[in-house]
Formats: C-alpha cells, structure tokens, sequence
DNA sequence: GCACCATGTAAAAGAATATATTACAAGTAG
DNA sequence: CTACTTGTAATATATTCTTTTACATGGTGC
C-alpha cells in the first residue's frame, strides 16, 4: 500500500509555482501541464493546498502564489494537507478480531502505542525536509545537464 | 492512504501461536476465529511469514510453530514478509510528470532521495519493535483485566 | 456592463487494489 | 482408507484512486 501520488504532485506544484512565478502565468492548467494530470486533480490538491495556507489563489493577475518561502514548507505541513490520514492512522487494523479471545480482546490496545511511534517517525522525518530542498536539487540539476 | 490490514493480522496471528502454543490445537481455522477474518486470508499471511522463515507449518501434529522466539521477529521482518512494497517503495510517484518542462524532467530524481529517506526512517522504526513487546503487553492486560 | 478566463465542485465513470468467498487439489495422521 | 488441514486458483464484492465531463461562480480588463 502506497501513499497516495497526491502528495507528489502536491509537491511539485509549490514547486512549479516557485520556479516559474517570476517567468510564467502560473495557471492550474499549466501547472496541469508540468505534472501531466488533469486540471481538476491540480485544482483539487491547489485548494487543499489553500486550505492548508501554503498557497493563495486569486483569479487575478497575482495568480497563485505561495504564502511562505519553500524553506518554511515542510513536507509534513504538504502531507497533511493534500492526504489527511482518518483518524485510524497509518496502520489499518483488521477490523473484526474475536472478543471472545484473550489476544483478540488485547490485540489492538496493545499494538496502538507501538503503530504509533512508527507513524511520529515517519512524521517526524517529513517534518525534516522541505520543499526549499527540492527546489535547489531541481535548480542544481537544471543548471547541470537541463 | 494506509498500510494493510494484513500486517495486524500477522502481527496477531504470531501472538496467537505464541500465546496458544501449549494450550490449543493451532490451525488455520482456529487463528481465523480469533483474528475475525476468512481463513484463506490467514492461510495466504501464514505462507508469506513461512516464506519469510518466520513460522512453520505441517499438517502433522507439530502443526504451526514459531521458527523464532517472539524477541526475535521485529515488526519489519513481518512488514516484509506479508506486505512487500513494489519496488518504487512508500510513495507513489505521479506517473506523467512533462519532461518537456525543466520541473516536470527533474521532480522525480529531486524527491527519490528524500522519500527514500523517509521510508528507511519508518523502517528503522519498524526494526526497533519486536513482537515479544505485543505478546508481553497482551499478558499484562490479560493478567489484570482479562 | 460584458466577454473572457480561471477557479470551485459535483457527479460519474474507469482502474487498481483489498478483502471475502467458494471450490478443489494435495499432504499427513491415525 | 478416512478425516482433517494446508495450498492455491478463480471469482466476487467493496473500497479507494484517478480521470473526465459538465457547469456554476467569480474576477479582469476592455
């Protein structure tokens, strides 16, 4: 099971709009343009993006813009905006363990904890890395070889 | 977007074969009434951790044990075994980025570093639990609650 | 004001995956 | 041989992801 590609083109359009805000009409059907889906998947993942006060929308001629610089986005605050986990989390618990049985009974409240220190961890390593990361990888990369 | 269900179920059906391993006949069957689900689910999960040389199984008397002690099996182990990531890993990319756009061509190689690194953080978590931690907790909470 | 674009959303269709179920072949114990 | 269990294929159902169509809404600039 794989996390959703919301998140990546999430991603990658703070990123376009960073790029190309000085050079471009940055439009939900060009950023549909550079990651290849539909306008309506971008508009969808833009106005949660919205939402999650990382991007502005105007229909005017400011546009989309970003609402703080790529260092100040993490790819946790990305995550949480475009694929809101239900509250059951990262793990899905099989949902019908037997209550006549003492591990049935037991299983889920003794694995909870656990489940979720994984989820903090990988939390936390999103927490780490933001989308200045990537955009200076894509800049370097760009000057390099195009 | 979460990871399946099939891990829990591992996870208790481990518990189970630990915690019943004097008491009860443990077949297939019997797991899947404690576990609350088909038992040809349970039979699939049990030849994934078989081929993962976590348990063994034969129809004879010895029926299905533990290769392991409980100490031993971490969380990733059985992660591994019932829930192979295909090989692109925890994210799924976005399939059509435009490589005629210089974001588009170089999303991909800029993220793949750190997505990995988020995965091997999740991962390096999964390691650092084993299932003794469930079948002691399930003891405990059976000791003092049922 | 009005025509033009762009965004916001709903509805629905299609694809992919998870889960459940049925059926049957094959192996082992007694 | 008989009874029981595992191994596995095929199928069905449910859920979720993704795409697409369609249309309403709202700002811009002439």
């Amino acid at each position: 099971m794989q996390i959703t590609s919301k998140f990546t083109i999430a991603v990658h359009i703070i990123t376009a709009i960073d790029y190309f805000k000085d050079s471009e009409k940055v439009t939900s059907s060009f950023l549909a343009g550079s990651v290849g889906a539909n306008p309506v998947i971008v508009r969808n993942v833009m106005g949660s993006l919205k939402d999650a006060e990382i991007i502005s929308i105007s229909q005017g001629k400011s546009g989309i813009t970003l609402l703080r610089r790529p260092a100040e986005i993490t790819f946790y605050d990305v995550y949480k905006a475009v694929d809101p986990l239900n509250e059951e989390g990262l793990f899905h618990f099989h949902e019908n363990p037997n209550m006549k049985c003492p591990v049935g009974r037991n299983i889920h409240a003794a694995m909870d904890k656990r489940l979720l220190e994984v989820q903090e961890s990988m939390e936390n390593e999103l927490k780490s890395i933001t989308v200045a990361d990537v955009c200076g990888e894509i800049r370097e990369r760009i000057e390099s070889a195009g």
